[in-house]
RNA sequence: GCCGAUGUAGCUCAGCCGGUAGAGCAACUGAUUCGUAAUCAGUAGGUCCGCGGUUCGAAUCCGCGCAUCGGCUCCA
């Protein structure tokens, strides 16, 4: 009895049941075929050759498409892992899924592999696919399965199988050759359909993530449809090298890190604090315009108060301690408690509110030695923090409020970011309603705004719910930076309250809010956006004026003296050098602007800019060469 | 914290099987006074990450520690 298969055009064809999707897509589009790795069958993904047994709906997944990438990077994962085990005794295998930019396979195994044994390990994999063998999907029984494995000696997948839920009955095996893998699938059709791929490096993973079980060995790699997509991936990799602010920190003389200062602890030279100086001048103006007020909390505050925020039993780990006469202290690891404090001073009225404490606060936290990482993870760090106290009713638009803030500031940077809602944690204060009040008001703001996020489950801080905005760069890295966190534990804990309309006292609602976040992960971030070619508005230095001989530096120092006293960061290189020689340090640093001093610029009073471009501007007076740089500083350009 | 790799001049890196350290760029000095990405010549520069061990002898071999890098866990 024939079957009816729609596709996705809407086409109907009738098959008999046994036929292979592969055979039913060639009928209705015989082109389709060779770019297609699957299939979605009534929308559920499975293997290209898995015959029909009803009536339904098929969609080809193409391997040019997110899924199908996927799909073939999964498959390129097993070969890999057979390889593996073809080349090293005794390697036992866990899980190997593909990932946003490839796939990994996590192996456990006595020795170590070594970069040679990443070759090697290409090298059989090449042979594999030049086999081409198919990958032949087998379900069977859930206790044979894991009689199957056990065997073995594949203890990893038996666990696997032993935490499937109660109602599973069968699992699906997918073997190419000798080669046999616990796998939901699907998969392409045979190992001679894998694209290019390359092996890129070996780190260790904990089982099942958890720090608590074994390390195992995880060897990474990436796949693609063709050689050009690869080669353009790995470009792109090289590129984020290329703008890696660790180096380009030392190449354009921002910060540096220093062993015998300490890990984690960032100095700043004369270039890289003044472009931080140039961020918290323009995050002070912003916070004044909005309602904010400014505050300055200091560094330590007496370990009684850390007792009493829940800090001294929830971040303690993350804390440093002190001693003054016999006294516990708490180096701050947030900037609440003093903001608190300040509410504290008088009694509120519901008129005050709200009040909005901003301070650009010094941080320390104890981070792990193993995942400091240049100015993005520190020890020490400059949150640009403010604490809201309001009304429950106030809630909402306070949040809008910051949302708004933040996008905003991302628009003004140029970045992009997707908005995620963290809910509570296993270790946390505060009662289970006040947490769903929070997260709802939380929720309610964003959808109030049509802010599309998703849900990341009990992902908050111990004392509240969060809205957290993850940034992305342009080479599509993500990165945390602004938060908002609804707080209703702390408030209760230092029994802060105002006096309402009622003449009762009632508690405010705290939030917790950055923008962007560290100031020091923000500059971080931002070498790596522009590749160290900052904004005029940002540059630490806009203008670098050249001169061409000797007989030129009594003008280029009264220009010098005129962009000064008109605010504007200029630099000077008056050295008997070669202008070529000049221009080309100036442009490795990056300047925006080059201003060129010679007999025609002394004859004419005027400068000649050299663009960071390489385009010349005409000349011009110094006077006017100001005002348009204050135009586009005015732009953030 | 865990797994792995790495640590040589300011930077990038070479240095074989153990025999006493080298290049390019940068720096400094001199000459050159020059118009849009590198003028020429010379000089100087090293705790070979640190400590200990093996050895007649260690940058090189071994152990411990520190730091960095790539990940994992954690996170602004």
């Amino acid at each position: 009895m024939a079957i009816n298969i729609t596709f996705p055009d809407g086409s109907r064809v009738s098959e008999q049941p046994g036929t292979t999707i592969r055979d039913a897509v060639g009928r209705w589009n015989g082109g389709a075929v060779a770019t297609t790795v699957a299939a979605k069958l009534d929308g559920v993904p499975v293997d290209f050759g898995r015959p029909l047994e009803k009536s339904g709906t098929i969609e080809p997944i193409s391997i040019n498409s997110a899924e199908g990438l996927s799909i073939l990077r999964h498959s390129i994962s097993h070969v890999m892992a057979e390889a593996v085990q073809d080349l090293f005794e005794g390697v036992k295998v866990a899980i190997g899924p593909s990932i946003e930019d490839g796939f990994y396979y996590d192996f456990d195994f006595k020795d170590t592999f070594t970069p040679e044994d990443l070759e090697k390990i290409e090298s059989r994999m090449r042979e594999i696919i030049a086999d081409d063998r198919p990958f032949v999907r087998k379900e069977v029984a859930r206790e044979e399965a894991k009689r199957f494995f056990a065997e073995r000696g594949e203890t990893y997948k038996v666990e696997l199988i032993d935490d499937l839920p109660e109602d599973v009955a069968s699992v699906s095996l997918y073997s190419q050759g000798a080669f046999t893998d616990l796998c939901r699938g699907p998969h392409v059709p045979s190992t001679g359909t894998m694209g290019a791929f390359k092996l890129l490096n070996v780190a260790g993973a904990y089982w099942r993530g958890d720090e608590r079980n074994r390390m195992l060995q995880r060897i990474y790699g990436t796949g693609f449809p063709s050689v050009d997509e690869l080669t353009e991936h790995l470009r792109l990799l090289e590129e984020a090298r290329r703008r890696d602010h660790r180096r380009l920190g030392r190449e354009l003389d921002l910060f540096q890190m220093n062993d015998e200062a300490g890990p984690g602890l960032i100095i700043f030279h004369p270039k890289g604090a003044l472009l931080r100086t140039i961020i918290e001048d323009w995050e002070r103006k912003e916070h004044l315009k909005r309602g904010y007020d400014i505050v300055m909390g200091p560094h330590i505050l007496k370990g009684d108060l850390w007792k009493k925020s829940g800090h001294f039993d929830h971040y303690r780990d993350n804390m440093y301690f002190t001693e003054i006469e016999d006294q516990l202290y708490g180096i701050k690891p947030m900037n609440c408690i003093a903001h608190m404090l300040i509410y504290k001073s008088k009694i509120r009225s519901y008129r005050d509110l709200p009040v909005r404490y901003f301070e650009l606060g010094t941080v320390h936290r104890h981070e792990k030695t193993g995942v400091l990482h240049g100015l993005m993870r520190v020890r020490q760090f400059t949150q640009d923090d403010a604490h809201i106290l309001c009304t429950p009713e106030q809630l909402n638009d306070e949040i809008t409020a910051i949302a708004n803030f933040v996008a905003d500031a991302m628009k003004i940077f140029g970045f992009d970011y997707e908005v995620e809602l963290s809910t509570r944690p296993a270790d946390s204060i505060g009662s289970d309603e006040d947490w769903a009040r929070a997260t709802t008001a939380l929720r309610k703001a964003l959808e109030g705004s049509a802010i599309p996020f998703e849900i990341n489950e009990g992902d908050g801080a111990f004392y509240g719910p969060k809205i957290d905005f993850k940034l992305k760069d342009v080479l599509g890295r993500k990165w945390q930076c602004a938060t908002i966190q609804c707080d209703f534990a702390l408030p209760e804990r230092f029994d802060l309250t105002y006096v309402g309309a009622d003449g009762d006292r009632h508690r405010p609602v705290m939030l917790h809010r950055v923008i962007l976040g560290s100031i020091e992960r923000f500059i971080g971030v931002l070498i790596e956006q522009y590749a160290g070619a900052f904004p005029l508005w940002l540059s630490p230095v806009q203008a670098l004026l050249l001169t061409v001989t000797d007989r030129h530096i009594p003008y280029g120092e009264e220009v010098y003296r005129k962009l000064l006293d008109a605010g504007v960061r200029a630099e000077r290189d008056f050295r008997n050098e070669k202008l070529g020689y000049k221009i080309r340090e100036g442009q490795i640093q990056k300047t925006p602007f080059m201003l060129v001093i010679g007999d025609r610029e002394v004859e004419g009073k005027t400068i000649t800019p050299r663009q960071r471009d390489g385009k010349n501007m005409d000349a011009l007076t110094v006077e006017d060469f100001i005002l348009h740089v204050r135009e586009r500083v005015d732009r953030h350009e």
